[in-house]
DNA sequence: TTCGCTGCAAATGCTTTGCAAACAG
DNA sequence: CTGTTTGCAAAGCATTTGCAGCGAA
């Protein structure tokens, strides 16, 4: 047979100490934060950790399919690990007031669109924008 | 009274060839495009008009209501005018293939949820991400 | 004639890359 | 040991800002 034991095209992780701060830390916040934020939060709890490194650790993370990543309106990346309770932001376009719903039917409307497109393996992005009450214009 | 009578609050927008030609362009494609693809294009037209005004004009036009924008997973924003048929975005992972898709009952969930959070003039965005059958792992 | 608009060049801010030293396996 | 990972410094990009000249109202 052609079924060689080991042909690892896969570069083989390592467990370090840093890599296991900023799990740690994502476990911790379970919500998103951008690597300047997740590095700055590191440093003060004196983990000796570099701005290069927080990065590298979470592209590998979300290459790896363990951490969610979106965009900020600024142009920021945030993270959060993606297992937890899924929800979406409901984002005051006057005072950033935020507010996190869920949309089950949302979720279920996205796996049947893309099912239907023979996707796979599927995530998906909601955000929602308005005035909130406060800010309302008269 | 400390009461000036023209503290200048309109800063009123002025028509000029710039603008227009960025909105033609914008009308033509009805689609998202980037900042620096707009300018290339309305370079290789013969447009004068430099990258800083399209930038410029974006974001007056964003600010102004008129043009949608979203950020893209490389950084990069991405603009489209409004009106147009309101429609989301279903993107492969693997070679970038985009089908545009509608959402009826995504909207009316997106205006439900934040009426009842007390927002009001409500925008979203969608994004399903997902391996396309082409290239689903085995 | 007025300001706002334009656009070049330079500055910002986030993210990535080069490379030598530190370290897990 | 051997190949990864780290982290500093520097490079890369998209986007923004400073400022002098141009042009619409």
């Amino acid at each position: 047979m052609s079924q060689v034991s080991k042909p690892v095209p896969v570069p083989g992780r390592r467990a370090t100490k840093q890599r296991a701060a900023v799990v740690e830390l994502l476990t911790t916040v379970n919500d998103f934060r951008s690597a300047q934020e997740l590095h700055d939060e590191l440093r003060k709890r004196g983990d000796g950790i570099g701005l290069t490194t927080v990065y590298r650790t979470l592209q590998s993370l979300s290459e790896a399919g363990e951490i969610d990543v979106l965009r900020t309106g600024s142009g920021e990346a945030v993270y959060r690990l993606c297992s937890s309770h899924h929800h979406h932001h409901l984002v005051c376009r006057v005072c950033g007031r935020t507010v996190e719903v869920e949309g089950p039917a949302v979720e279920r409307w996205a796996e049947k669109i893309a099912a239907e497109h023979g996707f796979t393996d599927i995530g998906h992005t909601v955000e929602i924008t308005g005035t909130c009450a406060e800010h309302a214009a008269p």
